[in-house]
DNA sequence: AAAAAATAAATTGTCGACAATAAGTTATTT
DNA sequence: AAATAACTTATTGTCGACAATTTATTTTTT
């Protein structure tokens, strides 16, 4: 993954407080800490070692990136997953993925969708070996959006989507997990959608990203009723 | 404006960065402080009197609304208008403004929608009294939008839009303003959004703001462009 | 005994000082 | 004289301590 300028979230973490914004988004994101759970500041940083303003610092941060709620002079806590939550969420994901594939057809050079075929290629193949790992679909899945966005050439939609919404996506999909026949139609979806991409389709590409989301929010939604929430 | 919890930008200032930022905000979108100038940590916490302990947590917040931009160790300079630039963040505004109008008309109940209108009046009247006046244009133009996407009841919208862009979206127009013939035209706009909206005719509210803020951003980089940036 | 008030404990917000990094200046070398 | 290197200055990042606010506990009152 490259860095970008516009995205402070994603360069290499230079600072103390880069540090631990990256572990304590893991933590939070892999469930270490349980959802909904209070976050005590001398507690973390004694936890991880530092002083309490590098930790303030990166919690701004997780705030930022919806991970964590903060209430003046009370304290923050862990973000709760909720069917409401997830929908509110995917409403927007759709509306922006849509447009980030719009912008892509038109932005994205000859070497970059290339690149983006190989990169299909290479998950196919994994998948093939390791199949039904839902870990290693999580990254290659969220690698695709990745370049999809990051080919939209639009620095505040880059900004939004992988620096404020994609850690709480990431959530949802690791705490409830994509399952098995799931994963092997979003492989045919995301070619689908490179296709579109490189004949410039833009609106063609636009619904079917918007549809290849529907589809995984209505695979959680699943999930989380199965669970009881 | 109602203080909603998932807003801390818009919650009355109870902390000293939250009126550290309440008036860094205003200084930055009326461009008191120079566009691109660099900005002084110890400068700005002795003209403010305050330390830097808030002083860097209300930056980190200006960060996120996109008023200024920050190199780790090397410091944060006050943001750049540009062409571009107002094209990127018009393209998301049309996205996002547009899907807030088709949530707007599914979820904002009768009360809400009337008093929509009631703004709506009051900003005819007192535009015939101050022809012209920009400013108070600007305000009421912003509170129409506000509440539909209020209306739209989903919290991450409501936090992109509200907490995040508007901000910068302000102080486009503050700095390029908003010229005669396009003022009272806006009006008519306005008051054809909330009839679909009064309608639940969600796709063409979409339609009509999507225009509008088309328009909109036609005018200011029209604005831009003779100044030869 | 239950509710309210007062007190105690803990947590968050803010401060001033120090350490690490970057920018600016002067001295040195080719 | 130009470029490089060493040094100085200034700015940012981090720390430990204090003040203000909230939460939990205890005491008092009805």
């Amino acid at each position: 993954m490259t860095d970008s300028p516009q995205s402070p979230l994603w360069r290499s973490p230079v600072t103390s407080s880069d540090r631990l914004l990256l572990e304590m988004q893991r933590t939070i994101v892999e469930g270490e800490i349980a959802s909904g759970s209070k976050i005590s500041e001398p507690e973390l940083a004694r936890k991880f070692n530092v002083s309490r303003a590098p930790l303030r610092e990166a919690m701004a941060r997780l705030e930022r990136c919806h991970l964590i709620e903060r209430i003046p002079n009370a304290g923050a806590r862990v973000v709760k997953l909720s069917t409401e939550g997830l929908r509110a969420l995917y409403q927007i994901r759709e509306e922006l993925e849509g447009l980030a594939c719009r912008l892509a057809a038109e932005n994205m050079d000859e070497q970059e969708i290339e690149q983006l075929r190989g990169l299909l290629d290479q998950h196919l193949n994994s998948q093939r070996v390791r199949e039904g790992e839902s870990y290693y679909q999580e990254a290659g899945d969220l690698d695709f959006h990745y370049r999809i966005i990051l080919g939209s050439k639009n620095p505040y939609l880059i900004n939004m989507l992988c620096d404020e919404l994609y850690f709480l996506v990431r959530m949802y999909r690791v705490q409830l997990g994509m399952n098995g026949p799931r994963v092997s139609r979003a492989f045919d979806e995301h070619k689908a959608i490179i296709n579109a991409i490189a004949n410039r389709d833009g609106e063609l590409a636009d619904l079917l990203m918007r549809r290849h989301i529907a589809a995984s929010r209505g695979n959680i939604e699943l999930k989380l009723q199965q669970l009881g929430k």
